[in-house]
DNA sequence: GGACTAAGTTCCAGAATGGAACTTGCTCGG
DNA sequence: CCGAGCAAGTTCCATTCTGGAACTTAGTCC
C-alpha cells in the first residue's frame, strides 16, 4: 500500500495522518500554534526546504487546514492562518509536547511551556472522560472495531 | 536541515516527532494499541512493506517504545509489545482519531470506538487542564518560550 | 542604480520507498 | 521422506521523495 492511498481507507487515525501524518507538517502546525503565520517564518523556524514548505503549506490549505490569505498587495504576500479544523488539532500537538517533555527531557528542562490563561497554572493537559471526568488510562479503554480497518 | 538531526533540537514536539512523527509508526502504534504484537499482523493490517516495517520496529525497540521478545524457540519468532513509554503515546492515538472522526468522517461513521471501562461510556476524551479541571481551548493557552527552540 | 525582502519555483544528486523474490528454521499432511 | 506452508526477516531494483542551492518576481529602501 502506499502512503497515498492511506486516506481512502474507512479508519479515522489513519485519514488523520493522511493530513497531518508527516514530520514536517507537525512541525509547522507547531509553529502556527505559537503564533507564526508566514512563509519565511515557518521556513527558518522548522529548519525546512522551500521546496516541501511550499508544498505542505499547499497541501494543508486543500485540506482546510490553513487558509492562506494576502497580508499585503503590491508586493503580493500571503500568509497562513489556522481554520477551526486546523486549530482542533491542538490536541493532537500537545499530546506529543507532554510524551516529549516526559520521555524526551534532558537536563535543561522544556523549551516550552504551558499556561493556562484561565487559571494561570503551568500545566500538561490530561485526556479525561468527558462522561466521568477521570483521567484516562489505556489500559481502561476498550476500542470497538465496527469495520475491516483495511476496507474501501 | 534534514530530518534525522530533528532529535537533537531541544523541543520536546521534535524530539517526540523525532521517534513516533512517521506516518507508518503512528500507524503501527494504533494496531498495538487495538493488542496487535506479531510482524505479520502488523504487516497486513497496515498494508505496508515489511522492509520498512523491520526498520521502524527495530527503531521503536532501540527507542524503548517496544519491546521484543521471543514467544516461540524452535522455530524463534519474535513479537512486539507496549512499554511504559510506548503506552504513554495513547492521548497522541486518541487526539488523532478524535480529529479524524470529526473532520474526516464519511456517512457510515466512526470505524473504531472507544468504550471507557469505568464508566460505560462510548467516547472521545478530551483534554483538560490538571490544574482547574476546564476544558482545553487552545486559545486559553499561552506557551511561554523558554529556549531557542533550533539550538543544539 | 544596487542591495534587500518575501514567497515561491526549478533543478539535480542522493536518500527513502514499495513490491516482489529469497532465506531460515520449523511444522504439518500424506 | 517429500513438498507445502508459515513467520520473521533480508535483499534487490526501479520509482518517488528530499535537501540544498540557484533563480524569479514584484516591490521597498538607501
Amino acid at each position: 500500500m502506499k502512503w497515498s492511498e492511506i486516506g481512502g481507507t474507512p479508519c479515522s487515525v489513519a485519514r488523520a495522518l493522511s493530513v497531518v501524518g508527516d514530520r514536517w507538517v507537525l512541525l509547522v502546525l507547531r509553529e502556527a500554534f505559537m503564533g507564526v503565520r508566514r512563509f519565511e517564518d515557518f521556513r527558518s523556524r522548522t529548519g525546512m526546504s522551500r521546496r516541501v514548505l511550499a508544498e505542505r503549506l499547499t497541501a494543508l490549505v486543500e485540506e482546510g487546514v490553513f487558509e492562506r490569505r494576502a497580508y499585503s498587495d503590491r508586493p503580493e504576500r500571503f500568509e497562513y492562518r489556522l481554520t477551526a479544523k486546523g486549530r482542533d488539532l491542538y490536541p493532537v500537538l500537545v499530546a506529543l509536547l507532554n510524551w516529549g517533555d516526559h520521555w524526551m527531557a534532558d537536563e535543561e528542562g522544556p523549551a516550552v511551556e504551558l499556561v493556562h490563561d484561565p487559571c494561570g497554572a503551568t500545566v500538561h493537559p490530561v485526556q479525561t472522560c468527558p462522561r466521568c471526568g477521570q483521567a484516562i488510562d489505556p489500559r481502561a479503554m476498550t476500542p470497538v472495531l465496527k469495520r475491516d480497518l483495511r476496507a474501501t
